[in-house]
DNA sequence: AGCTTAGAGTTCACTAGTTGGACATAGGCG
DNA sequence: CGCCTATGTCCAACTAGTGAACTCTAAGCT
């Protein structure tokens, strides 16, 4: 860090390498690593030997089978990552490892009027209750991912006005969480960490460029771009839910008309169905609605579908990611939204971008966005924080 | 390379970075580099010692004022690049060197029926011709950069399916122009190309993020994420002239309905004001008399203009770009177009991803994609074509 | 003019860190 | 039981960057 192009750099570079190496693999023998990160038999050694003292990396004296391998994993309490999701009508929080395992996840339900205050005491809460449950070390959390369902501001940190958190508007929660926990935390907005979380754990994995849907009481996308969120340089890119359909639809919220969210989120979607069936519908009991059989579902789901199609082949003749991911409640609705999608992005987008795009629901229905924070804090962490001494008292200055 | 994680590779990545600060500052002093390398003085002197026996830099001996520093700059003949850029109804070469300096740019009239081999014969006698009247020397070609106006496929190179040069379908012009000029040929779209050249060069210096959109005989956009072009998985992103503006609109070539492109390109604008203003229009042509004041042909780029807006209003909630460039014929309409444009992108797209943008015309015109395929070359030559010792006879071989 | 000063570049001894090869170890296999 | 093979460790060699001392030049001051 303080000498970009010194020895010592290298030095580091080369720690982080073997443990991402290890963390990628689970667990290597010493002669693994030195393959896959190329190093030398020696310095893979010297190194093992150094993660050792310092505590980010255990060593399990004799594997199964075989010579006398040691297999080299990261230890258990080398660090851990925390999650911290902020849902329209739930707060979860889950915990993980640097092996990228979930050791607890919980939610509880949250008043949608409560205060950014109270909301982030009881975040605190949580977090405080999941890590007696399961032990950790607190002085061992490297980092925490945090998902709020709005705009946020990149520079600044600052939540922008969002419909969902009326109390929460102008508030900084990353900054305010940090103070409650005492270590770093990074904020995103849900659609993008729905993207990491199904990235990471979910559909996406092993793709690199990736479009994540969020079908909620708005209409979000989370866009992974060679393998890396992409949040543009205003922080507000992915908002599929405000591009125009019909220059002379229904006014939307954001002051336009025709914007796919008047097409396609609950708010304006559940509407149409009252009548019919009841004012206190969700969109989950739509869903389930319509997989029992019922046509006034069934229709409006596949209008929604439709739309959310026409949306998804603009952005894939702009980006042309390889897969899409539709998340939120409407994913549960399975190929009775899929097929209706797939179907409109083969009519609207160009041959050659539609070709090898792959539609999916998301596999980790409501966790996607705690999975994702998990993994925005492992992401960020950037494999390095270990090694800083931070976390492990150990490792005998290097300056 | 051989050995990712060595010294030598530290050493290689330490002259990289001398070069590349050298390259951004166009020339600078040892301390200089130092400072912004934030190497030592001391590697520093040994780097550029290096460099210096190897050719690729030179040292003038003393600067003008000060006391006894010696600026280093890119020797010039360390190297060159060259530009070719086939468009719909010339080619252009242009050829640079390493310190990005244009040398000379040359542009010819083609067939447009002509083979691919033809115009790829034509391109070779021009780029001898230009190398004959510079003077530089043949073996200092770093690289090509081609521009083509239709989709490449990213694996295998092979130009698809254009409306604008059909003798060239299914070929592989990079490598077939490999084969003449027998060094690296890099190809990318035209629309790509553009975008590039008006980051380097033009009118999106020192932006990061930016959408190039080029309107002409078809709609396109080159666009530049993080810094880099952005391709897509399969290499087809940009395809803004695609978007569907209106499901019922007139039919497109493509095969769908109301996509931007019936709305703005040039195939389908000029036939609106063949009754009133003759048959053998050009869009050129419209863009002068709209100038000129003929309210028609002002009406008739307004409208691009909004419709074009509206597409870039999609591209702005999608990627939310600090930038967007207009190139092509239209551009030279100015204000009369991106008038319309800005008002669009006002009107649909969300305020916040609409408020730091910015609508600029493309600063460098026809010549925007030849510039752009000399930026190519450059950016794909990465700084360590230069030390391989495959342009430079001299640097006696550290393994 | 002469002295001082300050920044530029070079040299040198030192140090950090990787590598190849030699060596010890331990299970599998004949 | 001994050979073989692959693993992990140790050591000497080597590569490359760094700080400090040194030289050099021109500008500024007296």
């Amino acid at each position: 860090m303080e000498t970009p192009g010194s020895q010592s750099s290298l030095h580091r570079a080369n720690l982080e390498r073997v443990v991402r190496a290890v963390r990628l693999a689970g667990s290597l023998t010493q002669a693994e690593i030195a393959r896959t990160t190329g190093l030398s038999a020696a310095t893979v050694s010297n190194i093992v030997r150094e993660l050792k003292d310092g505590g980010t990396v255990e060593v399990t004296p004799t594997s199964a089978g075989g010579r006398r391998a040691r297999s080299v994993s990261l230890s258990g309490d080398a660090g851990i990552v925390i999650g911290v999701d902020f849902g329209h009508t739930h707060l979860r929080v889950a915990i993980g490892n640097l092996a990228h395992q979930v050791l607890a996840e919980e939610s509880e339900p949250l008043d949608v009027d409560a205060s950014a205050a109270q909301g982030l005491d009881r975040a605190e809460q949580l977090v405080s209750r999941l890590i007696l449950a399961t032990g950790v070390d607190r002085a061992k959390i490297a980092g925490v991912g945090l998902g709020v369902p709005g705009p946020i501001d990149v520079e600044s940190g600052t939540l922008g006005s969002t419909a969902i958190l009326p109390g929460w508007t102008g508030t900084k929660p990353a900054e305010e969480l940090r103070a409650r926990l005492g270590v770093p935390v990074h904020v995103d907005n849900d659609a993008n960490l729905g993207a990491l979380g199904e990235l990471v754990w979910g559909s996406g994995r092993g793709v690199k460029d990736l479009a994540y849907i969020k079908v909620a009481s708005g209409v979000g996308a989370g866009l992974v771009i060679s393998g890396r969120i992409y949040r543009g340089p205003g922080g507000t890119a992915g908002e599929i839910g405000h591009i125009t359909l019909d220059e002379s639809g229904p006014v939307c919220r954001c002051g336009n008309r025709g914007c796919l969210e008047t097409f396609a989120a609950a708010r304006y979607v559940l509407p149409l169905l009252q009548s019919s069936h009841g004012t206190d519908l969700t969109m989950e009991a739509v869903v389930r609605l319509a997989r029992d059989g019922d046509p006034g579902c069934r229709r409006v789901i596949a209008d929604v579908g439709r739309h959310i199609g026409s949306g998804v082949a603009n952005l894939c003749n702009l980006l042309n990611p390889s897969r899409v991911v539709l998340g939120g409640d409407l994913a549960e609705a399975g190929e009775l939204v899929l097929g209706p999608i797939r179907e409109s992005v083969g009519r609207y987008a160009i041959p050659s971008a539609a070709r090898q795009l792959s539609v999916l629901p998301g596999a980790l229905g409501g966790r996607a966005e705690v999975l994702g924070a998990l993994a925005l804090a492992l992401s960020e962490m950037g494999d390095s924080t270990l090694l800083d001494g931070t976390l492990s008292a150990a490792t005998p200055a290097f300056t």
